[in-house]
DNA sequence: TGTTGTTACAGGGAAAACCCTATGTGTAGA
DNA sequence: TCTACACATAGGGTTTTCCCTGTAACAACA
């Protein structure tokens, strides 16, 4: 390391034995010692006032309950921005990686990496003030790319709702009666629907808007 | 410890950063070494059979790709079932827990206990050849007693056939030919359970095996 | 101004889903 | 042996779904 006294980091994760393993692993780090760790944002901030030296990097899970990874950051960003946050999370979800990234995290940490490289991501982020893992950068990239559409996209603003609304007990004709049109009018979005998508009936509709999260139950 | 000779462990797990913090974590504790680790059911037969020292205890992740932890369960008692296994779980299933269970896993660890427990629950599954962290003890207490009974238990064999088909692209008249029943069986079937489970159509009948777990999509 | 495309809607019909009621068969219990 | 109950099945009806084809209204565009 080229600075010379070790840098604190905070662990805040639900997982008491991720978090003290955690902790056991970056204390063999050459040049980072663990001040403590947190069960959840809440108690983090409570640390925070408490003890009375400051992290320099916070490794933040992402799912927790009571103060979740987004809001956790949002008030670390208002109040510590001088933190600099890692966010750590088991599955890389696109849009939870944007919003913290757009929260002012300063990097994102799949859980899946190999322990040697975390070392690597604190030395990143001490020294350039950022870190990012292949696999998020990937993930990033493509969620950056404009002509990566959603695959609500793909249908139009009706078709929609007709989908949402044929997720339901209702008929066509409630459905109808629901959008304000003729149920011949659902009929022939129905029958748009299941040729483009390749369904034969109903249900297949519904397996279909569920399976791409276009409803949910 | 009682025993003389340290304990081998082997972790499995697919979070690479957790189980390496793991290991480190582990070689702290006095009588205990941590031979290898696996990232999946399939990695860990591989290195089994590649490996020569034998572990004594296999801490195995439920939720893992390729082989999932029930999976491995069911090929370490098959294969070596003088091995003791301890589960990992991030939350308690009471269902995967008991199929755990069931398949011989020697107990059950939340990944939200204590660091300083994980050595008590070694030393116990060695010592007593079982351990059970208090709050999967309770789960599992719960699941035992005979007046709770599953979801599934309410609906007879066929009906769930039945179910599981119906939230399918199948016609009735198609569910019947698979099921070797008549047609007129199988609307009778239909009938009973939308009046049992007040539901108004088959888009119902899929909400509700859905929401209950009954059938996966 | 004609062409093309999109959207709402209709006619009409076959198939499936939905619903009520009833019967034969087997089996367990009084 | 009578009764009760569960189960598969039928008859026969209504409603809904499913499907094909066609048209009127309107906007965009060459």
């Amino acid at each position: 390391m080229s600075n010379t006294k070790s840098k604190n980091v905070v662990i805040v994760d639900d997982h008491l034995l991720f978090a003290g393993s955690l902790e056991q692993l970056i204390d063999t780090f050459d040049g980072y010692h663990v001040l403590y760790h947190a069960k959840n944002g809440k108690d983090l901030i409570l640390q925070l006032k408490a003890v009375d030296q400051c992290p320099d990097i916070v490794l933040l899970d992402i799912n927790m309950p009571v103060m979740n990874g987004v809001e956790t950051m949002e008030w670390l960003t208002a109040n510590y921005p001088e933190i600099k946050v890692l966010a750590l999370s088991m599955e890389d979800e696109e849009t939870t990686i944007l919003k913290m990234l757009m929260n002012g995290a300063k990097g994102y940490l799949l859980k899946d990496i190999h322990p040697e490289k975390l070392k690597e991501a604190l030395d990143e982020t001490i020294e350039k003030g950022y870190y990012h893992s292949e696999k998020v950068s990937a993930t990033l990239l493509r969620s950056l790319q404009p002509n990566v559409p959603s695959i609500e996209d793909s249908f139009k603003e009706n078709e929609l709702i007709f989908m949402k609304l044929a997720c339901s007990e209702m008929t066509y004709k409630e459905i109808a009666g629901k959008m304000n049109l003729s149920p011949k009018t659902i009929d022939g979005y129905r029958q748009e629907l299941f040729n483009r998508l390749e369904i034969k009936n109903r249900v297949g509709l519904v397996i279909y808007a569920l399976k791409n999260n276009l409803v949910s139950i």
